[in-house]
DNA sequence: CGCCTTTTGTCAACCGGTTGCCATAAATTG
DNA sequence: CAATTTATGGCAACCGGTTGACAAAAGGCG
């Protein structure tokens, strides 16, 4: 029936070179020329250099360019130039829902400029990631680096190579896009102080995580501003099973509301409390970070603290489009907002009853 | 004029073509063979066609390139041979978590057979992909299509070209990786009617969805074998929010379980029946497809047939790279288990009350 | 030891664009 | 109308590898 695997081998041993698989080969310039009439070198003018040709001769390359179906080869082109109209983005984990938005945005925003998105992942290590980023050196035209894992050195290498921009961590002289936690935090702090609580606990994330410690920050501040009790606790690590883990902690601190560093966690967590028999958010209010993807997919759905991840994305490739073709060197860093979004998990405590 | 070569640049306005920015030019075989003293082009062999020169010029070779911290340029190479070592990734949806392990497994075994991944979406639009399949075409050596929107037809042209894996889509003439859904299927329904369901309800996904008609045949046949009803409902989007909407024709139907085209639709569905005031799994049972990420983060979590996406990805990745570097040509269809996985959005049905 | 086969390294011709320099034609100016 | 500037196209030298053809060197054999 179906077997799996049919070697038959006795195929041709195509040779394949030039003509892909087919018996044409790609259209060159040299094909133009001769079509056109003109010298290869006035053909490539005419396709790269707007105005270096005459409009007659411009014409007469196009037609041509158009009736041999020509493409640039973008090898032969990056050859003498070094460019590729591409750029690279590692990300941490690709399963991480944090990141897909992050993807698209950069996706996006490449596609519409014409340039090309190679996405590489860390596998959440510092020295994969430092891999990986060097081999996309060699192909790309810029990097973007979300959540990076390794050393503010290393990135500072990197970025005298090609340019490169960070997200969701800050590197000094290195462009960065962050969101500014502080909005959505302070909104979601006054939230629960308006129902109630007076201590909150603040699940953190990894040590070395820059936006955890963010984070943890704004959330001091905005509870002293709120005169509510902060307290914080260590993850073992940010996902669904790390949020379960520490929910005897929670409960241990008698907090009666928790921020955690991310969705996950919160997801997590709140799975173990109810299984715990815990009504949320009558007995306990939690607060996510970030609004991933199937934030909203519990019962009851999770309010969290947006960052707006697409527009770090589209956000982080406009500023590397940017240097790459912008005369100067801007470097700044861009902050986009952040916002609480109120759903279901967080409200008014209830008298124990 | 000075010498032809002054490796001192004068540090002025940077040029910058191939030093990249900083002052260093990137070594290149014709350094390597002026150290090791011998010819460019044994160098290219040494570094290329292992056995071809004599082992004592391939260590003198191998060591000259160490220190000079050699890496081949990928744009050099590829211009005569055509090979990039890459390969394209299409996808419909990036954020579409269907994809993510998709995207993943296709990773993993690129990176570790030493290929890179150049991912693409098509935003579920059929000329979109083709224009990005396209324009991949030109720089990679391969491309996998994961539930591509586009023609048979246009698929087996772009086949023809260069070698292409279909994911969830059987294409004749095309190797493919398609989850076997009998298997899942077969589970699931008869779980349903061990339960005492009588009448199963399918949600269909987009008409055009080759994967969505051969789960309405398994879900059929399985149903028949069980000797139960099964009608098929159709859903305007195989969407959380689609899932929603079919909420209405559901109850109307008036069967005691639902299976639908993906999990996304499961979750829409669920959420909309129990804002309505019904009880999963006590009065309605709910299987979705896919086992996506989050399906597990409602309440009840979703009984789900899972397809082993992430299989399915690096089968696809493996292939491909078997097609690249085998002599023949396989091109058979890869066929990947599913399984059920019952969580707690399907069971017995409690006698209305 | 001469003849023949088998390594092993060199030469040179690509792959397909880009770009500096130059010659010519066209346009501008005194 | 000559002189000078400017627009336009051609020539040729790259970019950095790969590879077929070939010659020199090494090894095998009678």
């Amino acid at each position: 029936m179906t077997e799996p695997k049919t070697p038959e081998v006795a195929a041709t041993t195509a040779p394949a070179k030039k003509h892909a698989r087919d018996g044409k080969p790609n259209a060159t310039i040299y094909d133009i020329a001769k079509v056109a009439g003109v010298n290869p070198s006035t053909v490539s003018r005419a396709l790269s250099k707007p105005g270096r040709v005459s409009a007659k001769t411009q014409k007469l390359i196009e037609d041509a360019a158009a009736e041999l179906n020509y493409q640039v080869n973008p090898f032969a082109r990056a050859l003498p130039t070094g460019r590729t109209n591409t750029f690279g983005l590692i990300v941490a984990d690709i399963t991480n829902p944090t990141f897909f938005d992050i993807i698209r945005g950069a996706e996006t925003t490449a596609t519409l400029r014409d340039y090309t998105l190679v996405l590489a992942e860390s596998a959440e290590s510092a020295v994969t990631e430092l891999t990986a980023a060097r081999r996309m050196m060699a192909t790309v035209d810029g990097l973007i680096l979300a959540s990076p894992r390794m050393d503010d050195d290393d990135i500072r290498t990197l970025a005298r190579d090609k340019p490169v921009v960070v997200i969701n961590r800050e590197v000094d002289g290195v462009p960065c896009v962050v969101p500014d936690v502080n909005k959505g935090i302070s909104e979601a702090v006054r939230s629960l102080a308006a129902n109630g609580h007076h201590k909150v606990a603040f699940v953190a994330g990894p040590l070395q995580s820059w936006m955890s410690a963010r984070r943890w920050e704004g959330v001091q501040a905005a509870c002293e501003w709120s005169r509510i009790e902060a307290v914080r606790l260590e993850s073992t690590k940010p996902t669904v099973d790390g949020g379960r883990q520490v929910a005897r902690d929670v409960r241990a601190s008698g907090a009666t509301a928790v921020l955690t560093y991310n969705d996950l966690l919160a997801i997590g967590l709140m799975q173990e409390l109810q299984a715990a028999g815990m009504v949320v958010p009558d007995q306990i209010s939690i607060v996510g970070f970030d609004d991933i993807f199937g934030a909203d997919f519990t019962t009851p759905p999770l309010t969290t603290v947006r960052s707006p991840l697409g527009e770090c994305g589209s956000g982080a490739a406009a500023l590397l489009l940017d240097l790459l073709h912008g005369t100067g060197e801007p470097a700044g860093t861009l902050r986009v907002e952040t916002e609480l979004v109120l759903r279901g998990s967080s409200g008014r405590l209830l008298p124990a009853g």
